[in-house]
RNA sequence: GGAGGGGUACCCAAGCGGUCAACGGGGGCAGACUGUAAAUCUGCUGGCUUAGCCUUCGUAGGUUCGAAUCCUACCCCCUCCA
């Protein structure tokens, strides 16, 4: 068994902050296994690598012993995070929240303990509490407190709504630790007010007052955003290995550092040396392949990982097409104009390469259309029944048309 | 409750009777260059039966040959006063 001194530099390696660090000590010295609670709001359907940093984190808690709860604010979700957001969260159904924190359940197995994992929905007590026990909870803040919230204070700057109730997401969001005797709470940096929060309304409620773990927000696929479904700049759990693999690519050398800091299980020294072979003169490409195996092989398989590779040498240094483009059927009366000739814009969008025949005209037009590895600016080449074309948009997306 | 300001495309933001499918910026997509990187340059960024046509400027009506622009009502947001 590692010491407990060891275990809590792993802890703290790759957190942000650790507040307050020597009474997590003291009380991590303690026999009693700690209450870590993370909650997770089932807004997005499927989780994508960025929370996957702080998943790591609890799988670490697990394996020395603590008792990690997975806390699905499917009563939270209601009211919307106001978190680093600029407008008001647009409110999800009871049914919505309800699939979404399935796939959350599914998903998370592949890093966590499925034994050791505790589930717990705030419905379960949230619902319970009526009107006068809400008063009593909202009582406890004030509203300039509240307001000294950035995202608050910067959407009252710029003369953009907030709404009443996304004041209470913080004071539900802190009585959940009451409800659960949270020892401690882990979040990302953008949730540290919220983390707070149940600090404060712990030591109202004659608790000690958990300690709040923050860690770093990973940035998205662009390197400047932070990873989000709604910036579309994410790897989903549940992408498909070649995309995985390609994703990682196309991230820039900065940012991949990032990533392997906060993604890799790489130790600090290992990637160390990794910048250095860089600085000596190795390609970072070659880097960045190290670095999309190992996510590929951690949410995949390493055989999946390495003809991910594969295809990917192929299709871009070698100018190959990849191996498996989705094939749609399409009649040949549907892409054809009155007087007979191929409507290749009509066809573009109809096999879904564009997302209208507009799109498709002006792709066209830029010159950004091959088919069959042929760059094509005709508007009406030939197209023959029974026949199978593979048109290409861009370098990245492909169709193989059967026309019927 | 009173006074004032404002709602324009994915976001920000011009326009204030015709030349507006709507300036500019951001973002996105594509092309060139590359390492599917970044940076840079270029084009595109409502829809369709694409030299043309149709629908868009909070919503619904109205004035006009003609409206994002003027009028009326309604909805929503912000600021100040109470």
């Amino acid at each position: 068994m590692v010491s407990k001194d060891k275990q809590l530099d792993e802890i703290r390696r790759g957190t942000e902050e650790v507040l307050v660090e020597k009474d997590f000590v003291r009380r991590y010295k303690q026999k009693k296994p700690l209450k870590i609670k993370v909650g997770f709001d089932p807004t997005a359907p499927d989780l994508h690598i960025g929370h996957t940093v702080i998943i790591n984190k609890m799988r670490q808690f697990q394996e020395y012993g603590h008792e990690v709860i997975f806390l699905i604010g499917d009563f939270t979700a209601m009211i919307g995070d106001p978190s680093g957001v600029n407008s008001t969260r647009p409110v999800l159904t009871d049914e919505e929240v309800k699939a979404n924190a399935k796939t959350y359940t599914k998903q998370i197995y592949k890093i966590l303990d499925k034994n050791k994992t505790r589930i717990e929905f705030n419905s379960k007590w949230m619902s319970e509490i009526n009107t006068s026990k809400l008063i009593e909870i909202a009582s406890n803040y004030t509203v300039a407190r509240m307001l000294e919230r950035d995202d608050f204070k910067q959407r009252l700057r710029s003369e953009n709504p907030i709404s009443i109730h996304e004041f209470l997401y913080p004071l539900i969001q802190g009585y959940d630790s009451v409800a659960l005797e949270a020892d401690v709470e882990m979040g990302g940096t953008d949730q540290k007010f919220n983390l707070l929060m149940g600090r404060h309304l712990q030591q109202i409620y004659g608790q000690k007052p958990q300690t709040v773990i923050t860690l770093p927000l990973l940035e998205g696929l662009d390197g400047i955003k932070k990873m989000s479904k709604s910036a579309n700049n994410y790897i989903a759990l549940t992408d498909p290995a070649d995309e995985m693999f390609g994703k990682v690519m196309s991230l820039s050398d900065k940012i991949m550092w990032r990533y392997f800091e906060l993604l890799s299980a790489k130790t600090i020294d290992e990637i160390n040396s990794l910048k250095q072979r860089v600085k000596n003169g190795d390609n970072p490409r070659d880097i960045k392949f190290i670095l999309a195996m190992e996510i590929v092989e951690r949410f995949h398989s390493l055989k999946q990982a390495s003809s991910a590779k594969e295809s990917f040498l192929n299709r871009f240094q070698k100018g190959k097409l990849p191996d498996n483009i989705d094939l749609v059927s399409i009649l040949l009366k549907d892409i054809q104009n009155n007087d007979g000739e191929t409507n290749l814009a009509k066809l573009l969008s109809l096999s879904e390469l564009v997302n209208s025949i507009s799109e498709g005209h002006r792709a066209i037009k830029a010159g950004s259309i091959r088919l069959e590895g042929e760059k094509i600016d005709n508007k009406n080449p030939v197209i023959e029944k029974n026949k199978t074309y593979i048109l290409s948009f861009g370098k990245r997306r492909f169709k193989k048309v059967k026309i019927i």
